[in-house]
DNA sequence: ATTCATCTTCAAATTACCCTCAGATTCATT
DNA sequence: AATGAATCTGAGGGTAATTTGAAGATGAAT
């Protein structure tokens, strides 16, 4: 993992670097905003710590320069908390985390990791229908807080379920959304994944939340 | 529509807020558990954020507030901490969605947007009469709030009742409605899904609205 | 090439639904 | 009250939808 520490003050600037290296992080440190935009264009970060309140320069103008290049996903800024203004409110909050000084290091390295863990799963966004959870992006379903195995066309036809829960989804709608249009006339896929989904939730101590309904195709909920 | 934002940092839930009332929403915010409850008892929100790691009292204890007052319908999660297990957590606890900080703002208002769309898809629709309740998009009905099994063409009768409600309705006209126009000479199926009908909402203790008109057809009407 | 997991096809078994029917009941008219 | 027509009811058959188990493709990984 690879991070870039932008700021001037060279006791800060190393003994983070040292305690991030001791967590295994590998550290670039540029002490102006000139040598960070070059750092920038050689490296990929994983992890840009930036101070925005440094002298000789305007720090917003890194941003927008990393933004224009798409490379904000990254930041944390960090800046002396009476310094914040609206403008750089506007750029930390939500889209980038912020970091005010003074800081505990601990809890900067915190945030580094959640800032990865965004970055490489791009957040953690769960859905849940009473006792099951989805991790949308890991593509992971649990019954109960046990994690389940499903095949991809399961998972997929579970999402499709959950995200529409308590309506009902008629076959066609099924078979469009996980294969493409036209499979229409035939609907033993579904049939058949519709009984491998129902095994394994109701083998993990499931309801079968999967109730048919004739002549249309299926509605997934509780009563 | 009206969205409740509990966050105590002030940063952050102000951008959310600018940033949704920029979408037009309507923005409340709660910097405590304490303050949540009290807005969530003054208005209905149509979509609440939650922070559930603020300090200062455990952000469960407000889940299991609003579950027990069943308002966990537009919860959103959002949290910092990073151990699934917090996240199942606050999930089991009622809510139906989780997303992690830090995140985009696109990204938190894109979610937003599904769990808006999902509350209203629910309530929307709705035809009733009496204690008798439609879902014209589910294609259910429910009887004094209890979901009662109809089939295809009970389902389409008793809409159809519903929508000329306290008007007669000859068998004539139900024929050519549920069925093609040809049928005529013979009511016999009519006869027996009404039956049908009948029994299924007298047992889930309704009135029988269901009047015959003797020698036309039928009228839907309590008196 | 072989293996393995997954997806799809197939056919038989089961189920839900719609409709028919015949006997019972109700109704309007006399 | 008696009559015939209209309506109600329970039971059952036929059909199509769904479920199920098994086996045949497909395709990725070794």
């Amino acid at each position: 993992m690879k991070i870039l520490i932008v700021e001037d003050e060279k006791d800060l600037s190393e003994s983070i670097a040292a305690y991030l290296t001791d967590e295994d992080y590998s550290c670039d440190i540029a002490s102006t905003y000139h040598k960070a935009l070059e750092k920038t264009e050689l490296h990929e970060y994983d992890c840009i710590l930036l101070d925005i309140t440094m002298p000789g320069g305007s720090g917003l103008d890194i941003l927008n320069e990393l933004k224009a290049n798409n490379k904000t996903d990254g930041v944390l800024i960090i800046s002396a908390r009476n310094s914040l203004d609206d403008k750089i409110k506007g750029l930390t909050s939500g889209a980038d985390d912020y970091l005010a000084k003074p800081f505990h290091l601990s809890e900067l390295s915190a945030r580094i990791a959640a800032i990865i863990r965004r970055k490489n799963f791009d957040g953690n966004n769960l859905v849940k229908f009473e006792n099951i959870i989805l991790d949308t992006t890991a593509k992971t379903a649990s019954v109960n807080n046990q994690f389940i195995e499903l095949t991809r066309k399961e998972y997929e036809l579970l999402e499709y379920f959950i995200s529409n829960k308590k309506r009902v989804i008629s076959k066609d709608a099924i078979a469009s959304h996980l294969w493409g249009d036209d499979m229409a006339g035939n609907y033993d896929f579904i049939y058949t994944h519709i009984k491998n989904l129902r095994k394994k939730l109701t083998s993990a101590g499931d309801a079968d939340y999967i109730k048919s309904v004739y002549g249309i195709g299926y509605k997934f909920t509780d009563r």
